[in-house]
DNA sequence: CTTGCTGCAAAAGATTTGCACGTGC
DNA sequence: GCACGTGCAAATCTTTTGCAGCAAG
């Protein structure tokens, strides 16, 4: 259960041995992912962000995900129910469960899930990217209940 | 490794006892939905229809796929790498291989995904749908070799 | 200095919506 | 006949892009 989310002096330092610019907005941007502590979405970045650093542009937090996106330090959740483009700190290989009610999400780590990822390559030929997002859908404990 | 596709007469008999009625429309919509025979986008269905049935609107297409969608009868697929939404007419609980560089989408059945589903409900106390799509990225057969 | 980054605003592109007409039942 | 489905076009909403000015190295 144990994550492996980024911090912000993993992504910081990462953008610059990229040789990407080290800017006090994409510094806020990265500040709002760490901080942010779930699966944020653009709008959710743009908005905390702004709370410290009123004047920044929405094409600046997606040109700063972008590139994070690109160096691989982030990596996007699509999720179906979920209008939005989540995005995940997390780079170890594990599962996200989305609730389908309260669109909680909830990762999860299983030895099961490399085991699977291995069985997969076997059979497929697939060379599989072991940073690959599971997403499975369901009721998390809470809204199972009556509501 | 054996799919569990809907057919045309899968969709529109529960099109049917859904209370839905059957248009001419909605069967081209079916129709072209079960002869792609891979993982069609809306834009793809559009256009398979258009070549039967010229005078059909977008909004109907897409106004079919979300009853379909409503009443479960297929799912959609959210893919990072891919613009569109893509969309599934294997209901059987399987991952979906997608090629980062080709597009390719391929499924596979795993009995060692039930388990991990299993062990993933146990852990979490969610109630995990079977129709979960699980989407994994990778590089297929053809493309790891040297292009 | 020089190039990359930012901000603004407009554009692009997919999906949704409103409304009037047509059609299945 | 009534309600639902369709077609058309405009609206909506997220993400992208062009460009001028600024700032990091």
């Amino acid at each position: 259960m144990s994550g492996d989310r980024a911090t912000i002096q993993f992504l910081l330092e990462h953008l610059e041995s990229a040789g990407k610019r080290s800017t006090p907005q994409r510094h806020a941007v990265c500040q709002a992912l760490v901080e942010h502590g779930g699966h944020p979405t653009v709008a959710e970045i743009f908005e905390r962000v702004r709370h410290t650093f009123p004047m920044i542009s929405q094409a600046t937090v997606y040109n700063t995900i972008d590139t994070l996106l690109d160096l691989g330090l982030i990596r996007p959740l699509e999720l179906t129910s979920h209008e939005h483009t989540h995005y995940d700190l997390d780079l170890s290989p594990h599962v996200n469960l989305a609730c389908t009610s309260c669109g909680q999400i909830h990762d999860v780590h299983s030895p099961l899930l490399d085991t699977l990822l291995d069985q997969l390559s076997g059979h497929s030929g697939y060379q599989i990217d072991r940073r690959t997002a599971l997403v499975a859908y369901g009721l998390c404990p809470a809204c199972k209940k009556p509501l």
